[in-house]
DNA sequence: ATGGATCGATATGTATACAAAAGCCAAGAT
DNA sequence: ATCTTGGCTTTTGTATACATATCGATCCAT
């Protein structure tokens, strides 16, 4: 466990603006997070740092910091990044993964021929994180991470609300799955491509539907 | 002008570990910095932080920070990255940039091939400067210049020791700009990353040389 | 009435005191 | 002689007081 106040408060915030509870263009003044949380501002002012890096938060007017609010845009050039960034893992997880990795890409692409709801979504994530480790970069890997958690506001829900998603991502899944296996580096990497392209349009479609 | 302390700290910081004036291994305590720079804890406590994000740094024993070390598979890793990142960068810099940013490409890439010394340097700042706006995506151009202040501390002094480098590094180039300009993006991509591997490889031969 | 300047409230920036944890060294027991 | 244990030292973690800047509102002058 971390004893550090600072990890505590980060990750109630970042949790808070992933769910969004927190919505963008909230202000996160510290003294308000001191009554908040029962600690002082040093920790607090820490894990605010740590928000701004990760590009969950930028500074507003009098440096206040507020939680990002990213138009159609930024989360297209966002979600661009993933997918630029992700098909190179991808890429090299085809031709780098040991045997031991290709067998568990195998196991968790069967679960996720037969899993609904809730845990097709865990499965989605350890499919995902299969490949990024497979691609024997940890650089890349962590830079995958902290591009992901920008994206995650807008993906929490994606799979409960739209239904007919899950087919289509299944089949991508297979796709990417089949090309790494026959260890095609560009197959798996335009195959990955297509599938965060695919998913960004899913999440458009439903945020233009929401207004939000 | 920033009057905030902390960015004062964090670019001294960074200058010295780029410029290789702090070692790799170098303890950054607290208390120290407090009398090197004549501030507070506080501000200093940011700067580490900051260090700490970018991967200049890391904590080592007692939560201590300590300039990161790197080893030889570590470095290949980042280069890697780099690789990945602004070769993608590249590829859509083909089939985005307009036309004024072509003709400043033209322009900087015929300065490139009269240039010596330190000016071929700032040359080349320039060229991938150009590539990496002319992608049009600035999360993407935000990820690679992360990734490049990490590498910084092992490129300093590239261009200035080995001489026969340059002429080399002006051929990559040349390869790169006529992709781009043919919007050939899957050459533009290639041509960059074998510039950006070719580059790690002089490095390794220098940094093998000197046994560092 | 409107524009500008000034003053006040409120937020972050900085300094510093105190708390707590983690090595390290020494001393004692086995 | 070596291992363990205790305390000391050193370092970071936290709390808080004070400094400073900025935004907004009010009041005065035109």
């Amino acid at each position: 466990m971390s004893s550090r106040s600072a990890d505590t408060v980060y990750a109630a915030l970042v949790e808070r603006i992933v769910s969004g509870s927190l919505r963008p263009g909230s202000a996160l003044y510290e003294l308000d997070l001191v009554d908040s949380f029962g600690v002082s501002r040093t920790p607090i002012r820490e894990a605010l740092m740590r928000l701004e890096q990760s590009g969950l938060a930028e500074r507003g007017p009098r440096r206040a910091l507020v939680v990002r609010r990213l138009d159609a845009g930024d989360i297209a050039e966002l979600f661009e990044a993933v997918g630029e960034v992700e098909s190179a893992i991808a890429a090299m997880a085809a031709l780098r993964m040991t045997e031991f990795e290709r067998q568990k890409l195998i196991a968790v692409a069967d679960e996720g021929e037969s899993a609904t709801g809730d845990a097709y979504g865990e499965i989605n994530v350890r499919f995902h994180a299969l490949i990024r480790d497979g691609g024997h970069n940890a650089v890349l890997a962590a830079t995958l991470n902290d591009l992901n958690l920008r994206t995650l506001p807008w993906r929490a829900a994606q799979f409960s609300v739209h239904e007919p998603r899950r087919a289509t991502s299944r089949e991508e899944h297979r796709e990417i799955a089949a090309a790494i296996l026959d260890r095609d580096a560009e197959g798996a990497r335009e195959a990955m491509r297509r599938h965060i392209a695919s998913s960004f349009f899913t999440l458009s479609e439903i945020l233009g539907a929401a207004d939000r």
